[in-house]
Formats: structure tokens, C-alpha cells, sequence
DNA sequence: ATTCATGCAAAGCCTTTGCATTTGT
DNA sequence: ACAAATGCAAAGGCTTTGCATGAAT
């Protein structure tokens, strides 16, 4: 689905089909959540290898065209998912400041809220980000 | 205020004074948004001069203790304010993706909404944050 | 007198850029 | 054939670390 939106917009762009790309969006497909260039860069190690650069060449040109999400979760390194059509499986991040792990969650109120903040400031918003912090289930443990 | 709280807490924490720290401590004071280590750095090159290593460091230092808080807001350049007690002047950021200017926003709803959330989700949630990306006033003028 | 704080320079890490090569149309 | 896409290596920029010096208690 993803995959396919993907395709076409870059076609739509004007952009030529090539291995590295195509290997990156099919592996992006498959996520459901962030992953770091480095860990695209590692996952691609066994089938089409990709070298770095173009892996992140390939995610410069799909946030261009809003096609991945970039996000920032406060650990210096970017991450990137796929930015699905009609907003479909937007989510936000909890970020584990123990050992690193990152969880999906969406939440209804929280959109509302911020649809209606957008509405009230004088910048004129076009994506937001939410990450809340902490510890998660493992970690609290000890 | 915050400054008295900060010095509070790192002689507390065992800590000895020292000039590059009490430089940053007053300078970050006076500020009420983020501002980069460079940016630091700079603005105290007229008066008590401090090197970019003891910046980060007392930085980390700060954040450590939770007197400062880390904001990313997705350029790759770490910020920092003063995270001031009971919560004082919380807000999160408007972020002008053309020009790069910063700008803060408080809004309760934002903040009720979150609060729920933190309560039904798996982690143990003790830090936010939120960043609207979009295009100032200016920047959308053109 | 000890131990922490600081500064400088060097090293690290993620990311971007330059340039030659390969690949798509 | 032409131009875009790719890979490698080098360069960049922010941040951290090592080590010697200075300051605080």
C-alpha cells in the first residue's frame, strides 16, 4: 500500500527507478516504526546491499516528498518511517531513557488537541511531533 | 529564582562551584527558550570565557539533575533550558522549517490530554515533548 | 593537600558532499 | 547517449574524551 503510494509519487516526481531506493522503501514497508539509516543500512546487509550515503540520500528525497517521516526522539541520531496516505497509523513515540527502546502510540485526544492549537498560533503547522519519556516496563522494574 | 534552585541542587549533590558553570547557570537564567552549546558559548564570549567542553559538560551535568531539559527539535543540534520548578513557564515549541526560528507555545488541553495518556500507556512516563513544525509569518509571506 | 572543575586539542559519531561509475529510460 | 542513481571515500559539524592545569574546600 505504502509501497505502492511511494512508488508513484516518486515516479510523479520525476524520479528513475533504482535498486538502492527500491530496496529501502520495501524494507520501510514492511516497519510499522522508526528505524535509524545505520539499522536500514544493517538490515539491507543481506539481500541488495545499499551503500550509506544512499540510504540517506534515499530518505532525503522521500521526506521531500513527505513520503517517510523524519523523528527525533533526543538521542542525536534521526529515524525514519513511512509516512502512510491519509494519515493512516499516525503515531507518536515513548521513548525508554534506559535502554533505548522505542514504542508507537496514538491517541485521539492528544490529535484534537493539537489540531486545535495548530488553529490558534500564528504559524502556519504542517506536521508535529510528540514523544514522552521515561521508563518502560523492564526498566522500572529494577 | 531558577538559578538559586539550580545552585541549591548541585551543592546538594556534592557538588563544588566553579566560574564556567556559574557562567552558564546565569546566562541560561535570563533565557526563557531553548539555546544551543554554541550558542552558549557565544554569548558568553564577552564576559567569563568558557570552553565548548565545559559547556557540555556542565550541560550534561544540569540535565542530569533535571535542571535543564534537552530540547530536539529535529535539526540535529541539541538545545537546552531551564527546567524550572513545579513545572514553571512548561511549554513546548513552534519550529519555522525555512528559517529555522524557534518559538514557544504553552497550552493546558495539550498538557491534560498528555497527562491521560501518560496514564494508560505501559511506561513510566517522566518527560515530554512536543514540537509543531510549519512556517512562520514571514516565511509564509513568500 | 586533595579532589573536583576547566580548557585545549584530539578523537568519535552521524551525516553530507565530491567524484567516478553504473544503471535506467 | 544522456542524465539520474549509486558507491566509496573524504570532508563536515556537533559532541565527547584524554590529559594537563587551575581552583575550591
Amino acid at each position: 500500500m505504502w509501497l505502492e503510494h511511494a512508488n508513484a509519487q516518486l515516479a510523479a516526481a520525476g524520479h528513475r527507478r533504482g535498486g538502492a531506493r527500491e530496496a529501502v522503501i520495501e524494507l520501510l514497508d514492511t516497519q510499522s516504526c522508526a528505524l535509524t539509516a545505520l539499522e536500514i543500512e544493517d538490515a539491507l546487509r543481506g539481500g541488495r546491499r545499499v551503500g550509506r550515503a544512499s540510504v540517506y540520500r534515499v530518505l532525503d528525497e522521500l521526506e521531500s516528498l513527505a513520503l517517510v517521516s523524519r523523528v527525533d526522539v533526543g538521542d542525536g541520531v534521526a529515524r525514519y518511517e513511512p509516512q502512510r496516505p491519509q494519515g493512516a497509523q499516525h503515531h507518536h513515540h515513548l521513548v525508554c531513557d534506559g535502554c533505548g527502546r522505542l514504542e508507537p502510540f496514538q491517541d485521539d485526544a492528544l490529535e484534537q488537541a493539537i489540531r486545535r492549537l495548530a488553529e490558534r498560533v500564528a504559524f502556519d503547522v504542517s506536521d508535529h511531533d510528540v514523544t514522552l519519556h521515561g521508563s518502560c516496563e523492564r526498566c522500572s522494574a529494577h
